[in-house]
DNA sequence: TATGAATGAGCATTCATTCAT
DNA sequence: CATGAATGAATGCTCATTCAT
């Protein structure tokens, strides 16, 4: 009998690889069920579950959910990051820059649908009294686009004069935040958001 | 100490000013417990006590807690909206109608600390199984945004070539919402964030 | 249309009729609801709302939500009584008077459909920790039918010897409301199970 | 005091053998307070506090109350089964038979006071919205009596022409519920419940 | 006599986390 | 390292009844 109960399970060579196993099997569980189901809707039981691992071993890997939801946002941000760093690498110039980052970051979303939205389930929704903190995703987004923006417009001169780029950066990102999720809410042509976004930010960053 | 026990309960002649009394009581306490506290940590029994009446009271003015919450933000959306039209109305100018908008939301954010962070939890958090929709407040200012834009555009031949409407309201709201938060949290001066988001806002939309 | 406005409520002479009115109109949306919903599913408040009365007022002809229970069965009661001792009184013999009687409580079924099986909802449903007794509805009838056993063998010796009425009596009530009760869940032939009942319970009075 | 606390606890080897156990635990404090205090009296926190086990444990064992109360049910139907099956099996002709199936019950009744009577609250009491059916403990009996009927009237013709073999079933368990529930109730003498019983239900059903 | 706003005890159920094995 | 049975605090909501008008 104890051979075919959960084969799965076997062939694990050293501890070592056996730990770091159950724990990306629980990261991807987890990943699965938090965007298919929202933070809420979803017990660390169901995630061992799906993992195919007791329940008991969920806080073997994770102190408690919210950090096991915390590690699937700090996943899919680096993710994020590689994929639209390898895409977006090419593009020249302010406007073609912007379009190549809103295109790469659609183009994952299609990808891998939901996550960014789940991603994003930061602020209020997993309080915690520890009150630790940990900045939000998009407020890291709004700070890497300051560097980015400073970037893009150093042949023209750099950001417009009066401009605070920490305030520019978060900016930017609130409205591709908020127009994307508004446009994929209401089934809009992802070409109009593209290119709307794209002239708009341009117009405001150009000198 | 028996003079000031309940002293508003007195003097209700008629049953139906009792009761938009109660109902007026109960929205008062919702307010402020659910900006104090969110909306997770606030239970109904909590704001029935913060109102001075019984718990089941509670019942015969909301359906149910989300209810309640939804009331909430109706009446702050209202009161700001009233707000922001009278300290606007006579601002000149795109740039100086911008500017004028942003400080009258800030204006109001200090009149009642905490009450838009607070409205604005709309999406994920208070998701009930039923799924009826009710648009988020930030969409719906992204949809007045969009109109606004096209009467402050209008004299300069209205929203630039090819940009969307409605795209460009949702982007203004969450450049305005997220740049303000991110600001707030991190203890900016208001003057640089609406100087920066006034010309962000104004290039982005000249023609 | 403010002649069609509760019209059933004007023209009260005296305020005795009023009161005897609101009480006939609390019972009749009693019986209304209890049949339709259950005792469990039906509210004071439903029963008044459903009289045209207010929800206090309620109060003022019952003394609690069981006692409107009880004078709904005690009315039941009496309405089968009058309808079967009408129906059966010309009946012949033994088994033709037992048919009668068993016709007789089907044909008022079809008149009052849930009626009866409502009214019998007794025992442990509305229970009351004054446990104050209240004989149920069915062993009333069992005592009932006691008598007229006595009656309907007294041409044949009376109750064939060894047997107890009182026993005997709540038997037959018991064997009539069982096999009824599961006929009419299972949709069975009404004829059918008349006839066996008749003819079961003839045979064994019979001397 | 180390000694008498909680000493049921220990030696549980196997979680398996541990879970069982729980779930006997559970199932004999609700046959208790169920009996005790019947449906609506009886939470599953008292329940699991008269276990000796946290509330949370009722539901790993029970989908909810009623699941619970519905598991006490098949219980005693299986054992009253088990206990009548071997009491009446030697008895002999239609006479002793019915007798000994009734002894054998009251047996059972004075072993388990409350037990069946408690079991045959089903119908109303415990419906749930989802009015899955459950066919209730007496009309089960009642199938059975049909039958036990067909075999014992077997010798002597089978059952009388034109009874319907299933409504007779009903018949008789519903007149010996009835009669033994108001005899119970009246504190009668039970030799003259079994004697009457017996005897109408024989005259009934001889050819 | 009538009203209906107010009441608050009471309840079934969930779920993040622990710990003995 | 893994397990999964056990836990119990916590919560939104109902409804029979009262009482000031």
């Amino acid at each position: 009998m104890s051979e075919n109960l959960a084969p799965v399970r076997k062939a694990l060579k050293q501890p070592a690889k056996r730990k770091a196993q159950s724990r990306e099997r629980l990261l991807a569980a987890a990943r699965k069920l938090f965007v298919e189901r929202g933070y809420h809707d979803t017990r660390p039981q169901d995630i061992a579950k799906e993992a195919d691992v007791g329940h008991g071993t969920f806080y073997l890997h994770f102190a408690d959910k919210r950090a096991c939801f915390l590690a699937f946002v700090e996943e899919a941000r680096e993710e994020l990051s590689e994929f639209v760093a390898q895409r977006a690498a090419k593009a020249k110039g302010l406007e073609g820059s912007i379009e190549a980052v809103l295109v790469s970051i659609y183009e994952y979303s299609d990808l891998h649908p939901g996550v960014l939205a789940t991603a994003m389930t930061d602020d209020v929704v997993i309080a915690s009294d520890s009150a630790d903190g940990q900045t939000p995703l998009l407020q890291r987004w709004g700070e890497q686009w300051a560097e980015t923006v400073k970037t893009l417009t150093a042949e023209s001169g750099g950001i417009p004069a009066g401009l605070d780029a920490g305030v520019v950066g978060q900016a930017i990102v609130g409205a591709i935040h908020q127009a994307s999720s508004v446009a994929h809410r209401q089934g809009k042509q992802r070409a109009a958001v593209v290119k709307t976004l794209t002239k708009f930010l341009a117009r405001a960053l150009r000198g």
